[in-house]
DNA sequence: TCTACCATGTAATCTGTTACATGATTGC
DNA sequence: GCAATCATGTAACAGATTACATGGTAGA
């Protein structure tokens, strides 16, 4: 489970209680990892009983809501992610676009409404891609490895808007649709 | 579940078998969606029971191995993976790779270490590459939407590879780092 | 007042992966 | 003879998502 190295990479920086480690898993690697908060508070639990990390409750006066449980790592969990990190990873890039999915059939559905959900995403990823940008001024001035990747989510987000431009031109000047896809058919078998 | 609208979407060429269905759906989204067993004959047991395919078992005399089961797309297939096909994608894209889960933290372990990493990834997605664009070969005379998704797979591979090499020179260009990650624990809090 | 966000957690469910079991054929 | 590929399937497990439950604060 990876979502366990996330937990103890981040508590590196500093100690944390599990609200706050989701949001930073979601600055961090938004739109490429997310996590539910049904997988962070089992984790933390486990890291506990794992002697990764140690926990300590505190009750903030000034602040709202229920007691915090603070996180830090311990020596042990520094180990452990240490001997993680070196290691060679463990599976293959997972990359599942129900979007994707869909396009590869558009051609036995009807175009008028394959161009509306590819100007749909256009948008998506137009939003996404501001939000990136934003977020990349604030992390520019941390570590080398994180302005990097934060790079890589932007050069990502731009290639799909300029795919999916690209395709919806293509899509208008294409005079193949045929009804039924019969002659996609013919030539596919 | 999506794979079983793949199922449904490839049936629409031709009916086939569940070991040819994976084959197929791995041709087609070679290192963007992978299936296994384990989903495509239970999918395919329950597409039979929702009355969404049709089967017939064959015995083919002069090839090898037991009864192949071929499935073929009924009507109320082809009305529910039509209504699926013109929906909106149920969520979101999912894209998770441990390595770069690894390389956010690189600045926490060692350089030596992380530049070899990052070689056996130039490594790997050179040869992804070579094979996607042999693939493309094959399905440039096919319909457009196949077409278009083979080339996002290849230009995705070919942003990784640069971004990968750029990440490499910058690393080793870079003088900021401190055993221990002490200076970035200070900047990132 | 109601929504949004902070904060913690559990349970049910859905998906996906790995391992196992069987057995034939093809090529090295 | 052995590994790889074709072919079908089940069972156990791991991982992720959704829904539920609770309760506080801030702002429109």
């Amino acid at each position: 489970m990876s979502i366990k190295y996330a937990i103890l990479g981040l508590l590196h920086y500093k100690e944390m209680h599990g609200y706050k480690i989701k949001k930073r898993i979601e600055a961090n690697f938004g739109h490429m990892w997310s996590v539910n908060f049904g997988q962070i508070y089992p984790s933390l639990k486990q890291l506990l009983e794992e002697n990764m990390v140690t926990m300590k409750e505190v009750r903030i006066d000034g602040e709202k809501g229920p007691d915090r449980k603070l996180y830090s790592i311990t020596e042990t969990g520094k180990d452990e992610f240490a001997r993680w990190l070196a290691a060679s990873p463990e599976r293959e890039m997972l990359m599942r676009d129900p979007f994707i999915m869909r396009f590869v059939f558009f051609g036995f559905g009807d175009r008028e409404r394959s161009i509306e959900l590819i100007e749909d995403r256009i948008a998506l990823y137009e939003a996404q891609l501001s939000e990136r940008r934003e977020n990349y001024e604030k992390w520019r001035n941390h570590d080398i490895y994180v302005r990097l990747v934060s790079e890589l989510g932007i050069r990502l987000n731009e290639l799909f808007l300029e795919w999916l431009k690209e395709a919806r031109a293509e899509i208008l000047e294409d005079q193949g649709q045929v009804e039924g896809g019969a002659v996609r058919a013919a030539i596919m078998s």
